[in-house]
RNA sequence: CGGGGCGUGGCGCAGCUUGGCUAGCGCGCUUGCUUCGGGAGCAAGAGGUCGGAGGUUCGAAUCCUCUCGCCCCGACCA
């Protein structure tokens, strides 16, 4: 390709709508163009990095036994009602839906599940067919609340998704296993430092589990927990960890009622009793939503820890919690905010216990009422039993679950997830096939996906620097640029012209930056756009002489032509 | 959805508070001459319903009302 004949649209002033670098350098190479907010065109340079993305997907998918199809953007209401999905994404305002013409409503796929399942029900009657693993590289739309970054959450994005179907769940951990593999080569050719992590199985569902792949980079929407010890890592909505045990306050004693004037807060608790907050219990009120109601829920949690939204969601098998407002809190505890309790609360109000408080005793609370808290609280006895689960978030500075080292905290961005879906959907929407001993069984799926333009973006955020975007080798818009300085010195193109052929002929992926232009501005363009490899033909292309250098580092070697070649190919 | 901010040639912005004549600046774009290894100089040009609708006024980018869009901060996801 001729950079003269392709609009390469680059920006010499940061766009204004962009603040993260994978945006900003987007956006000012030209590789991409906000049509509207999370919608992007794709440029032509942009569109070969994506393709080279698709393609390293499709060959470690296919060697792992995946096989590609291809699914409908639109999609039926009926089949969503068959999975129960379709209440669930309408009421968090995810997906977009629309009506025909006829009153049917559709919707854009926000996610493929339901519809390859019907189709593997369609096309998968018997065991022997199994496993297998459909995947597809589709465009995928999903109405986010708050689009942004870029790339990063669009709301019409790219995206790999992949599902396995197999007749037992012994089969299915062998499917989930190869799929890992084929994450870890992927983003390990894109040339990205990843880490995979526990997570949290979110919207998706399913019965298994769930790891997620992380691009780490400080601009990373997610933070997430390793332990360099044991190589222990989750994603903090779902990760444990060991604290310190609450100290033995001994056996039970009286119900204690002190007065508390204006004493609000675990660190104003801490002075006013001079007791550290790990003997404390936080009551925190949230509002509940399931699909059909909402409440008012309890959470008990230890003074010196946090409750971890995701984890109370799941404990409660709601769609989503919220803090409630201090209107809700007066109205359950009929106190002002801060002296909330396990004491005192309406008959019938759910109670979530952390479990780090299971076996305390002789807890200070509050009591629901204003101005007072309790000293000898015991969980069980002075109030409803909770329901214990863990909801605490895990910090780091704890141990590892594992025991064997201390935890640390890094950011990334989410490139990958895959689950064990189980035989949620399968059931649900009676897919089923034909088991050896004769009976009809559930599929026991997978779903695996990769944001394939986030990858791009990612790579991006990680490879950078002030002059601009440094892509990795293989998926950079073409590895090499050969570059003419002076696009009106006859010596200097027809040397530049014939090295730029001869890198075509053998296969190398060059582009030819045959632009007439100023030096200066050529070599701007070239850097900001990142190809990792340059060859220079300047002033002595006479004497052959070019010049060669790396996105990387920038350090320019003089060499011959010959030469060159070889340092490309090498 | 709640809170904050912004819509002025392709991009980045000024002008708006205190209405006033042909709406400016930088970048980019076109043409010519010069320059030619780190975003060149000079000259001449093209390009704008000031997001949209309604209103106030002799007169609106500027004031009022409504509306659409975009960005940033909070709960979801690839």
């Amino acid at each position: 390709m001729r950079l003269s004949k392709t609009p390469l649209g680059t920006l010499r002033e940061d766009p204004a709508d962009a603040d993260v670098p994978s945006h900003r350098l987007l956006a000012r190479a030209g590789l991409i163009h906000k049509i509207a907010a999370g919608i992007y065109s794709y440029s032509p340079l942009m569109w070969r990095v994506i393709k080279k993305i698709k393609n390293i997907v499709r060959e470690e998918l296919d060697r792992e036994g995946g096989q590609e199809i291809l699914m409908p953007i639109m999609q039926p209401r009926e089949l969503w009602e068959e999975s129960g999905r379709w209440a669930r994404y309408v009421a968090e305002g995810i997906m977009f839906h629309l009506k025909d013409k006829r009153g049917t409503e559709v919707c854009l796929g926000p996610t493929h599940e339901e519809v390859v399942t019907t189709y593997a029900k369609r096309v998968l009657h018997s065991y022997k067919q199994l496993p297998v693993n459909f995947y597809q590289i589709q465009d995928k739309f999903r109405d986010e609340i708050r689009p942004r970054f870029g790339l990063m959450r669009g709301r019409e994005f790219m995206m790999k998704d992949a599902y396995s179907f197999d007749a037992t769940s012994k089969g299915l951990d062998a499917s989930y296993d190869a799929m890992k593999r084929a994450y870890t080569a992927i983003f390990t050719r894109c040339g990205l430092d990843f880490r995979s992590v526990q997570a949290d199985a979110g919207a998706i569902g399913g019965e298994g589990g769930s790891e997620e792949f992380m691009v780490i980079a400080a601009t990373g929407e997610d933070a997430i927990l390793y332990c360099p010890e044991s190589g222990y890592a989750a994603n903090v909505e779902k990760a444990g960890s060991r604290v310190e045990p609450s100290p033995d306050a001994g056996e039970a004693q009286a119900l204690d009622k002190r007065e508390t004037p204006n004493v609000r807060t675990v660190e104003q608790l801490e002075e006013f009793f001079d007791m550290k907050a790990i003997r404390m219990a936080k009551t925190i009120l949230y509002n509940a939503t399931w699909v059909d109601r909402e409440e008012t829920v309890a959470v008990l949690v230890r003074g010196d820890l946090e409750v971890n939204n995701v984890k109370l969601t799941n404990a409660l098998g709601a769609l989503a919690v919220t803090l409630a407002d201090e209107e809700a809190i007066k109205k359950a505890t009929g106190a002002d905010v801060g002296f909330a309790g396990p004491i005192g609360l309406p008959e019938g109000t759910r109670i979530i216990g952390d479990k780090t408080l299971r076996k305390a005793t002789n807890l200070l609370t509050g009591c629901c009422e204003t101005d007072y808290h309790c000293l000898n609280v015991n969980l069980g006895r002075d109030c409803p039993e909770p329901e214990w689960h863990d909801v605490r978030t895990a910090r780091a500075g704890e141990l590892s679950p594992d025991g064997k080292g201390e935890l640390v905290e890094t950011r990334g961005i989410e490139v990958g997830h895959i689950f064990k879906l189980g035989t949620v959907y399968s059931e649900k929407m009676e897919a089923q096939f034909t088991a050896e001993s004769g009976k009809l069984a559930p599929f026991h799926m997978g779903c695996y996906g990769i944001g394939v333009t986030r990858t791009a973006a990612s790579a991006v955020e990680q490879n950078h620097d002030e002059l601009g975007i440094i892509w990795p080798r293989p998926i950079a818009p073409f590895e090499v640029v050969v570059a003419v300085l002076d696009a009106k010195k006859n010596d200097q193109v027809e040397l530049a012209t014939k090295l730029y052929d001869e890198l075509r002929a053998t296969g190398t992926d060059v582009c030819f930056d045959d632009r007439k232009m100023s030096a200066g501005a050529k070599f701007k363009d070239l850097e900001l756009i990142g190809f990792p490899l340059r060859i220079v033909v300047g002033r002595k292309a006479a004497d052959g002489i070019v010049e060669f250098s790396t996105r990387k580092d920038l350090e320019k070697q003089e060499i011959s032509a010959s030469e060159a070649v070889a340092a490309v190919r090498g």
